[in-house]
DNA sequence: CCAGAAACTTTACACGGGGAAAATATAAGG
DNA sequence: CCTTATATTTTCCCCGTGTAAAGTTTCTGG
């Protein structure tokens, strides 16, 4: 038996036998009904198929329980474990993401925070593009919306709410590590265009410093083409280790699909970086990459907390969406990481 | 200077000296109004800001300009950049992306296309989830909508639209390859929870009969978990190495994740895959995934023409929208695979 | 059986725009 | 300069739902 279809709640209360704000008092919370009209909804529901209007009650509502997100791009399996963590915390309180990928391009994300703004979604969550991106995008966002920063977060603004890792705790952690089992380490850097990497490099050189030892920074060359994080890591070493460079120094990548790279680039010199090897080379990375146990050898690096990120990131939006949206303090809230010992390092 | 804010079109026009209407026309075409009041109209919004409420808008156009896609997860580069072919496609053809995931529950995925019928998408992508997806959903959204199944194809829905690889041909193309270059290939498969899986495993072992070899599947048990591919493609290679298995064989991996995982086991070990070798352990893969080129040693693999499947989903999809969503013939469009030949196979 | 409360219905308006027809301004033709 | 055709603009009503206020029914407890 077919289904009936109805596409107007006027035309469903009619069917059912009910006044339409009665139907509209239902879909919005079942309980504010009598239970024995509540039953009977529920009852003619079944047999008739109707779809309230999406459209029609966001308008409407003082509430639209949509959380905008905007990320980068998704070809980086970081990103996607992120924004994973980050739906289904939204989902758990309750609201729709609408995500956006900025491709790289200021302008796309400028036009996604329109987007988000002729929605009026209850908030949004950005991961900023990185030195390149527009920052007045942000602070549009930032005026009209509750508005969360996550993961990567401009030096110019440091006074807006932030959830992200701790990047001077987790890289001190792996340097440290590093210093205490064998060589102190290189950093293969990134081209400056991220300010993670700038971030984790001066940790690197703070670190350093503070244990005695002499930084060395690589890798920090400007190249076109610099968000392949991998052929990135594997042109450097590749480079370095043809000089004869570095090849039994411990390497510390900056991430861990630049140390991807980096494992390539011993591999093709027949360098098999390891922890068991009293002075060979050693490569480590960070983020826990999901592949790194299965890179040969398997990867040694820093976790982040990717779901504590992104569980705190929607909480915190949460807790300004509710609190009216007050100024006060901004809070900036960092996850430590955790080593993740592996073979390589 | 701060510009002033407004909200609705109705302000806007009294600020501007043009009537609701025409301002209305402007936006949906800046050619439909007089070039002189479209000149002024755009010198005004310099100094104004207002941003059109989405749903308004799309709750009266006839067309929204929404493409619905649904994809499983995003946990895997695959389907990043299938979307992300997806996504520019659409950019360029002047929709915008409204993307959902369902994290493997089929619950979510009936969710995200009610959510879509009630947006009034335009359109409809899909990439089905399995086995495990519920078909029903897919049939609603193939009454009501243009609509184009992507890359995975439910053999139960032979007569709808679809766009993906000729895993036949893909499939056949490595075979063959393996078989000219060394042993006949054994293929290293998966649950079978996944029609590409199921299809690529058909078109392996058909292809060992034509040629006269003796097909081998390994690794379709079903286990916990077997979605965590490079797992599974470990764990089976694992325990066949550990017994002297295969390990002068040529494996044809179902996918590159599985070859990963693969690759990892022979690595523990001691055995080196390589096309070199005159009869040692070859291993290739399926998808040119991103980091094929950067395992040790390097991948061997079959590219899927993802930029065209995404290009050409999109088109036939918007050519359907056009059409008036005649039912007419389904369309199956199937891409050829490109071998990748590297270092491991 | 009745008063009062609770639940529901009706009515009316709001939301921010789209779209067709009517009205006006502009251009072309004589 | 006037008429007619055409390009623009305005007037008016519509979309599908939320929401408040006022009126009506049903339930509760005595």
């Amino acid at each position: 038996m077919k289904k009936q279809k109805i596409d107007t709640m006027k035309e469903l209360s009619v069917a059912i036998g009910v006044s339409r704000p009665t139907l509209s008092r239902y879909f919005q919370d079942p309980q504010s009904v009598r239970r024995s009209t509540a039953a009977r909804i529920q009852r003619e529901l079944e047999k008739i198929e109707y779809v309230p209007n999406f459209f029609a009650t966001r308008m409407n509502r003082k509430t639209t329980g949509l959380i905008g997100v905007i990320i980068p791009y998704l070809n980086d399996l970081f990103f996607t474990k992120l924004l994973q963590a980050i739906e289904i915390a939204a989902m758990d309180a309750g609201f729709t993401v609408i995500m956006q990928c900025s491709h790289f391009d200021p302008d796309i994300e400028a036009r996604a925070a329109q987007t988000f703004m002729s929605m009026s979604v209850d908030g949004a969550l950005v991961v900023p593009l990185g030195n390149q991106s527009d920052l007045k995008t942000y602070e549009r966002l930032q005026e009209r919306l509750p508005f969360v920063l996550v993961d990567s977060r401009p030096t110019t603004m440091p006074n807006v709410d932030f959830v992200g890792s701790d990047h001077w705790q987790s890289t001190g952690l792996i340097t440290e590590y590093l210093c205490r089992v064998g060589p102190p380490p290189i950093f293969l850097a990134m081209p400056r265009v991220n300010f993670n990497a700038m971030e984790r490099e001066h940790a690197y050189i703070e670190c350093m410093e503070r244990l005695g030892h002499e930084p060395e920074v690589v890798g920090t060359e400007l190249i076109e083409d610099f968000w392949y994080f991998e052929e990135h890591g594997e042109a450097v070493m590749n480079a370095a280790f043809a000089r004869g460079q570095y090849i039994d120094r411990s390497v510390l990548c900056v991430n861990d699909r630049v140390a991807i790279g980096a494992l390539r680039a011993a591999s093709r010199h027949g360098l098999v970086p390891g922890r068991g090897a009293k002075g060979g080379l050693r490569i480590a990375g960070h983020d826990d990459y999901p592949l790194c146990p299965f890179t040969a050898p398997s990867l040694t690096t820093v976790a982040q907390n990717v779901d504590a990120i992104g569980k705190a990131a929607v909480s915190r939006l949460v807790q300004k969406m509710r609190g009216g949206f007050a100024p006060g303090q901004p809070e900036i809230q960092l996850f430590d990481g955790a080593l993740k010992l592996r073979e390589s390092a």
